[in-house]
Order: structure tokens, then C-alpha cells, then sequence
DNA sequence: CTAACTATTCGATAGTTGTCTAACTGTCGT
DNA sequence: ACGACAGTTAGACAACTATCGAATAGTTAG
């Protein structure tokens, strides 16, 4: 019950807790932001995201993890680096939900 | 900084962590199923609502507080029950936010 | 008025989260 | 191999959350 739309919403709710966070969603905005200006290369370093957070390094790391986690992004080491990209389908997949609610 | 296209990072955050509970959205997925449904009353009562799940009068009290601080329903006393409906505006607001990750 | 029903508030508690510092790992340039 | 840079892991801790039972409050029926 609860749902005959076939909507997992545990995890649409472990999505929706890896945004709850300010700091974390202005994070992953910040990936999304730049992932869409680079052009030489895909997805962006997060050492450039370091910069332009006050928070430390754990910190960050700590939220990648739990973005990852949620399956909002996917993180790649490229040699010292590290860099981030947006997962698309899960955006949308919460994006689909929402829509439902409107929708009817 | 961190956005220059107006999202206000903060207030979306507080809705993302009301629908970070499974219980929670659960429930606000059920306030908009039941007012898609209904047509003797625009809103659902919340005790039908109660009915259907296993959690404690307080803890649902709770939630549908914190679903209504974040602007995601509204309730509304009506007699001896209260009413709730979604607030589509504010759905609307996270999809906008969603679209423009995906967007560009 | 009283009893029953519906819902909220209060107080407690176990568990979770965000953040830090310190220590560690991996990669590159020299 | 060494030192610098980039990032993660481990451990700790204060703050917050989800949940409950008990008590309270608003509303209607009898």
C-alpha cells in the first residue's frame, strides 16, 4: 500500500536526506554548476570546491561519500585528482515523484 | 556566490530534510494520493491518515508539524478533525530547482 | 455536564548527524 | 627516495531527530 505507483520511497527518502544538509546541497549544486561550464573535462575536480567552502576537508569528503551514497553523483580519481559528476537519472527519478504529486 | 541563479540553498534544504524521513514522506505522499481521491472535501483528515499507519499519534503529529513548517501542506481544523492538503507551490519549487540541474 | 473522540504538547531517550583535529594513503615532481 | 599536494579514515563530541507514553486540550454527542 502506500503506494501502487511503484514508488521506492525509502530511497527516495535516503535521496532526499543526502539534500537536506545546506551545506551538502550547495555542494552538489556547486558540482552540477561547474559540470556544466568545463569543457576540458567531464565532471569537476573537487579540489576546485574545496576553495570556495569553508569547511574542512573531512568535511567535504564526509558529504561526497554521502552523496555518492545516494547515488546523486559519481566520483573518479584522475591521477592526484579526484572529480565529481551529477547522476543524472537520480535527479530525475526525484524529479518523477514530484511530478506525481502534481500531476495526480 | 554558489548561486546566480536565485535559489535560496537554505530553504530548499529545509524541505528536502522534511521529506528525508521514510515515515514522513510516506505520509505526505498519502496526504496528496487521498486529495487526488477525494471530492466530498478539498484536504484529508489526518485520522484517516493515522489509520494507516504504525506509528503513534504524537509521532504523526510531529511529522505533519514538520511537513507544515517546511511548507509542504497545509492543515486546517474542520470540527472535531483537521484537514490537510499539499501546498503545490512548494513542490513546484523544488522540481524548478531539479529541472535546473538537469537543465543547464 | 459528561463522556468519547481527535489531536497536540510535554518529557524522556536511543540513535543519528555535522563537524573538527589528527593521522593516514595515494600520486606526482624532482 | 623525499617532499608536497590531494583526499580519506578514525575517533570524538555537541547538536539534532524520531519515537514513545502520559498528560492535556478542543469538539461534538448524549
Amino acid at each position: 500500500m502506500a503506494s501502487r505507483t511503484g514508488t521506492d520511497t525509502s530511497r527516495i527518502a535516503r535521496i532526499m536526506k543526502a539534500l537536506s544538509n545546506q551545506n551538502r546541497l550547495n555542494l552538489f549544486l556547486e558540482i552540477a554548476r561547474n559540470e556544466q561550464q568545463e569543457f576540458e573535462h567531464d565532471g569537476c575536480m573537487i579540489s576546485d570546491i574545496m576553495a570556495c567552502f569553508d569547511l574542512s576537508a573531512p568535511t567535504i569528503s564526509h558529504h561526497l561519500k554521502e552523496l555518492s551514497n545516494a547515488g546523486l553523483i559519481s566520483t573518479e580519481r584522475r591521477g592526484r585528482y579526484v572529480v565529481a559528476k551529477v547522476n543524472q537519472g537520480t535527479v530525475a527519478e526525484v524529479e518523477g515523484v514530484l511530478a506525481l504529486i502534481r500531476g495526480g
